[in-house]
RNA sequence: GGCUCCAUGGUCAAGCGGUUAAGACAUCGCCCUUUCACGGCGGUAACCCGGGUUCGAUUCCCGGUGGAGUCACCA
């Protein structure tokens, strides 16, 4: 049994849609769970796509998600170049689109824009006929189709497909699959702008590269038929086909860019970590034996066996991605936390507090990194509230109460030395205590004073930890102030 | 519209002829608790429809319905 070889083949021309992310990955895995090779190769056939800088984004895409590439235009493994267009120099498409027109496979074509528009327009009225090229240039004699090249007219090189008959071709997971030969197109091979079109370039490249195991999205399905004629006419072995499912959006589309979190780039941009992003997508149409759902690139590698691939489209549901990111920052070890959330939370207040204190309080209850802000932005500054926050029914607090808690407890706070979170819930539950009160009856007002918040992360004591005793008692007296004046 | 694919709770999904039809997210309730969150416990909620095959169909076959993909000198 020969080694599993897999590619990822992006175009470059933008960024990294998160349907291209999951079939990297699952091409990345089963290569890695046979221990095989992943390579990447560029697909730049079309000049007029290609994006300034989207080759960078596929690099580092690649290199941030641990998706690593055994082969690559930047890793030679005997097979190269790895970029279309390099290949295409050295006029090797060319070649093999020659011997196909030799053997009597493709012909040269020289219908112009005009004439193919007028051609659908014509078909579509009948209804019933299928639009496919009606193989005019086919039947171009020698000499026509040399003085046309003599002449210099532009040309497409047409592969010659079959009108009668059917055509099946197999995929690993949907099975055999058959279409009629009359709706296969004379494809073209070879564009005239000399360049091969992704169909023939793909075919060509994933033999001469020893590609084992063609993996892409569900959207090719269609036109994998015609690639078989393709292989048929080199006499080459037909790879094994994976066409993953499609990955749509909450109405069940194609995920498209206009939901916002189509690619890899939104998500990293709205707060989510690149493992937990892995390991969603990576549950998109795959699922383990024992449903196991948190998983490191090291662990899916291990599980992944595509067999157990879905059919059936799935859709992208953000909550539970957010789910899944949340899960990956309470596991995630302090310090890391910290340095991911440190921008983020300078972003709000700068440096005036301990953000390690703060990252620890914040790290069990966000599940993006965007919610910090509106977490601690009461750090910076009490926001503008309603006394009514004051009243809570559990804690049995109301305006008038509060009032008197705080004014009763501010002299407690101002003689307490030590403003650690540890000291001040000990002086304050002995408080409590004193009065003959819940501790709740205590901390809700002075929480609330400190904060002006309903919801805080973390309670009165590990807040005042953070403020510190100065601002601590600058704000209790704010809030008595602001009681008063009611 | 032609062709092709798909079909288990709102979502991701186990299942692969006989099950009380798992689990996760979401949702609801309770507990824990210095609010919230975390955590713990529990609840609501699904086999698209109709024919077959079979002792027995969610599971196999056919038809319908529904959804999606695709019909470029884009990939």
């Amino acid at each position: 049994m020969s080694k599993v070889r897999t590619r990822f083949a992006p175009s470059p021309t933008g960024r990294m849609h998160v349907g291209n992310l999951r079939t990297a990955l699952y091409a990345y895995l089963i290569a890695k769970h046979e221990d095989g090779d992943f390579m990447l190769r560029i697909e730049d056939t079309d000049q007029e796509r290609f994006v300034e800088g989207a080759l960078e984004i596929i690099y580092r895409t690649l290199e941030k998600t641990g998706l690593n590439h055994d082969e690559g235009p930047d890793k030679d493994g005997g097979v190269g170049p790895y970029v279309q267009s390099e290949r295409n120099a050295s006029g090797l498409y060319l070649k093999y689109a020659k011997q196909l027109i030799e053997q009597g496979d493709a012909y040269y074509c020289f219908c112009d824009k005009e004439r193919l528009e007028s051609l659908r327009s014509t078909v579509s009225e009948s209804g019933t006929e299928i639009v496919v090229y009606d193989k005019h240039c086919l039947h171009l004699s020698k000499e026509e189709i040399q003085a046309n090249l003599d002449a210099g007219k532009p040309y497409v090189i047409r592969i010659n497909m079959p009108t009668e008959g059917t055509t099946t071709f197999h995929d690993d997971i949907y099975g055999d699959i058959t279409v009629p030969n009359a709706e296969l197109d004379d494809m073209i091979l070879i564009k005239s702008d000399g360049y091969p079109t992704y169909n023939f370039a793909n075919v060509v490249d994933d033999h001469l590269m020893g590609i084992t195991h063609v993996v892409r999205g569900n959207e090719y399905l269609s036109s994998a038929p015609k690639y078989n004629r393709l292989y048929e006419a080199f006499g080459w072995d037909v790879p094994t086909y994976v066409h993953c499912p499609l990955i749509t959006d909450e109405t069940h589309k194609k995920l498209s860019k206009r939901c916002g979190h189509s690619s890899y780039e939104d998500l990293l941009e709205q707060g989510f970590v690149s493992e937990a992003i892995v390991n969603y997508v990576a549950l998109l149409g795959w699922c383990p034996e024992d449903n196991q759902e948190i998983f490191s690139l090291k662990e899916l590698v291990e599980a992944f066996d595509y067999r157990h691939m879905s059919k059936s489209p799935a859709v992208f549901d953000v909550v539970k991605l957010r789910w899944m990111n949340s899960e990956y920052l309470k596991a995630m070890e302090e310090e890391k936390f910290f340095q991911l959330a440190k921008p983020y939370m300078e972003e709000v207040i700068g440096a005036k507090y301990d953000l390690h204190k703060i990252a620890k309080l914040i790290k069990t209850r966000i599940e993006t990194f965007l919610e910090i802000r509106e977490q601690i932005d009461f750090f910076e500054a009490v926001p503008e509230y309603d006394t009514d926050l004051y009243c809570h029914k559990k804690m049995k607090t109301n305006e008038d109460n509060s009032l008197e808690l705080l004014r009763d407890v501010l002299p407690v706070l101002e003689m307490q030395e030590d403003f650690s979170n540890d000291a001040l819930f000990e002086a304050l539950k002995q408080y409590a205590a004193k009065i003959e009160k819940k501790i709740g009856y205590v901390m809700w007002p002075i929480r609330t004073a400190v904060s002006g918040k309903q919801n805080t992360p973390g309670g009165a004591t590990e807040i005042m930890d953070v403020l510190g005793k100065e601002e601590s008692l600058v704000r209790i007296r704010a809030g008595i102030e602001k009681l008063e004046a009611r």
